[in-house]
RNA sequence: UGGGGUGUAGCCAAGCGGUAAGGCAACGGACUUUGACUCCGUCACUCGUUGGUUCGAAUCCAGCCACCCCAGCCA
């Protein structure tokens, strides 16, 4: 356990433990910011994890703060969305906050810098702004409204916040230095017109301050000690402080940067994401293929496999693009211990045991996950007609074959061994239904007699299926990568009431699942089956498949 | 180009002057009532690069190279 601690610990820790050992605070308190402006994705996990994890692990709080400071973006809906997926992710914030609850804070300190000659009203246009800006190598010229006395400018800023003037007209500026190198010191803007009514605070204000402003007062306000953010905040650290120090403000948090995640395949863009959406590319935000964290939620993934993969992706400085693999594997790592089994059918072809009866069917029972013997055992009905892969049957068998091939025997899962006699052809050598006999003594798919049987072989009862529908996607990813593939298929499915599903029509082969009848199903990558927990509530899934047929293959 | 950052294996990532952890992927092999899972093994004489300091450098110093971020009245 000690060690696993250890493993996980980062650069941020060391100096939070160096601010704690030097006394600057005496207990950590951090906040996830999100701005309401679109739904949270596998990115956002990451950073939702180090700042509820760091505030986790030196026992101090977390809130979630909506950086609500841009009424035109921002909507009710992400804010709810937002909430949802944090608590369904498994964390829980002490409060919620709002920077819109700072508004009156905010400006009275916007007052306050202006009173102290540390921030002016700029007529300047934006195009002004930014032409007197400077350049990369040039530094930028002081504005002509600079100089204007504090009493001009609580004159002018009253008038602005009044809605005298239209959108843009004037916006109030720090007053720092137009010829540093940091651009972001060039006398930023920190309050600008929007005549637009807000999300929360309604037709209260026309004038919003801007992020870098409200940051580090927000931050401050809260209490917050340690202000973990991505890096291209670096350049605006100078400014963070900038205000903490000019408004005085004691014990003020530190903010401390790291990279944000990237992931192959990976589409995680607001803007790209948005239009998929808008453009009806996608079901919504929560479609399956989406990497927001309702799409993975749909997907069926485990929240703990994606703290999982946080974990293990570790923090750093370094700019890196995780691959797609190791999110998967704490996907099926999570599901291989976890989720309930089933058998289905893909591509399925008929299997039929010539020596049982007709009319005869039994019940055969199998562990629900074998993983977890605690979980019992499921049961499922076995009859003369079942369904197994076409891929499990083979006349002309590679070497190393050891599934369905004349003469030979197999076993069918949990129910018997049977041997192989022959197939059923059309006219043009289609096989249409293979033929085998099953030894009676082997119920359960024992061997009493102690042979071996190197092939077992999944299968569901033809019987006993039912008609349901499935949407399958062939890949989860929506990617700008031109090579990705992005296909999504729908089929149609039988599933029948006792948990086995027979699909027609894919291309996937030997899935594991669980079903009931009327469930839908998202297939994910290859590899596994969900189950969309908004129609059955419960996950599902997992399974082995392509890999296996991989390895298969490259054996031959 | 000014400033701020980052460079350790195919992908992440430890390492903090004493001779390159771990995970994913890959590849061998064992096991198996699904060829999955599990298990065992292999996988950096070398840390962007060139010099320097040192008995000793991924770790310290200098130069160079590559990539990322900043010129929103976005966050």
């Amino acid at each position: 356990m000690e060690e696993i601690k250890r493993e996980y610990e980062n650069f941020i820790h060391e100096f939070i433990n160096q601010d704690l050992a030097e006394g600057v605070y005496d207990h950590v308190q951090t906040r996830f910011p999100p701005e309401p402006n679109g739904y949270l994705h596998i990115g956002h996990a990451k950073a939702i994890c180090i700042d509820f994890g760091t505030a986790l692990k030196y026992g101090g709080a977390c809130n979630l703060r909506f950086d609500d400071t841009n009424p035109v973006k921002e909507d009710v809906e992400y804010v709810d969305a937002i909430m949802r997926d944090i608590r369904w992710l498994g964390f829980e914030y002490a409060n919620v906050y709002y920077a819109s609850d700072y508004f009156d804070f905010l400006y009275d300190c916007a007052l306050q810098l202006i009173r102290d000659g540390k921030a002016y009203v700029c007529d300047l246009s934006a195009d002004e702004i930014r032409e007197t800006r400077g350049t990369l190598t040039q530094p930028g010229q002081n504005s002509p409204y600079r100089e204007r006395s504090a009493e001009e400018n609580l004159d002018l800023f009253a008038r602005m916040t009044a809605g005298k003037f239209e959108n843009g007209a004037r916006v109030l500026r720090a007053k720092i230095d137009m010829s540093s190198p940091n651009i972001n010191m060039r006398d930023p803007v920190i309050y600008r017109i929007v005549h637009a009514a807000h999300h929360r605070t309604g037709d209260k204000w026309c004038v919003y301050p801007m992020y870098d402003f409200t940051h580090p007062l927000s931050d401050a306000r809260e209490g917050v000690t340690h202000s973990l953010c991505s890096l291209e905040f670096e350049n605006n650290r100078p400014l963070y402080n900038w205000f903490l120090r000019e408004l005085n403000i004691k014990n003020p948090p530190r903010q401390i940067e790291f990279a944000r995640m990237n992931v192959t395949h990976t589409l995680t863009s607001k803007r790209k994401c948005l239009r998929l959406v808008e453009d009806g590319i996608v079901g919504g935000w929560d479609d399956p293929r989406m990497a927001t964290l309702c799409g993975l939620r749909r997907r069926g993934y485990p929240p703990e496999a994606i703290r999982d993969f946080c974990e293990k992706i570790g923090v750093s400085k370094a700019f890196s693009v995780i691959d797609y693999s190791l999110l998967e594997a704490c996907v099926r790592d999570n599901l291989n211990q976890n989720a309930p089994r089933a058998m289905a059918v893909l591509r399925p072809i008929k299997l039929i045991v010539d020596n049982y009866p007709e009319d005869q069917t039994e019940e055969i029972t199998v562990e629900v996950n074998p993983n977890r013997p605690g979980d019992g055992m499921r049961k499922t009905i076995f009859s003369r007609e079942i369904f197994i892969e076409t891929d499990d049957y083979s006349e002309n068998p590679p070497k190393g074959y050891f599934r369905l091939t004349p003469g030979l025997e197999v076993r069918l899962k949990g129910a018997y061994i049977v041997k192989c006699t022959g197939a059923d052809k059309d006219e043009n050598g289609q096989i249409l239904a293979v033929h085998c006999a099953y030894d009676p003594a082997t119920t359960g798919g024992n061997t009493p007699d102690g042979r071996k049987v190197k092939g077992t072989i999944h299968w569901v009862s033809a019987q006993n299926a039912a008609d349901c529908e499935i949407r399958l996607y062939s890949r989860l990813f929506l990617t700008e990568n031109p090579s990705g593939e992005e296909a999504e298929e729908d089929f149609t499915v039988n599933l029948n009431p006792d948990s086995l599903a027979v699909l027609t029509g894919c291309k996937i082969e030997r899935q594991l699942l669980t079903a009931k009848a009327g469930d839908t199903f998202q297939f994910m990558r290859q590899g596994y089956f969900c189950a969309d927990p908004d129609s059955t509530g419960e996950r599902l899934v997992f399974n082995q498949t392509v890999a296996l047929k991989d390895s298969f293959a490259a054996k031959k």
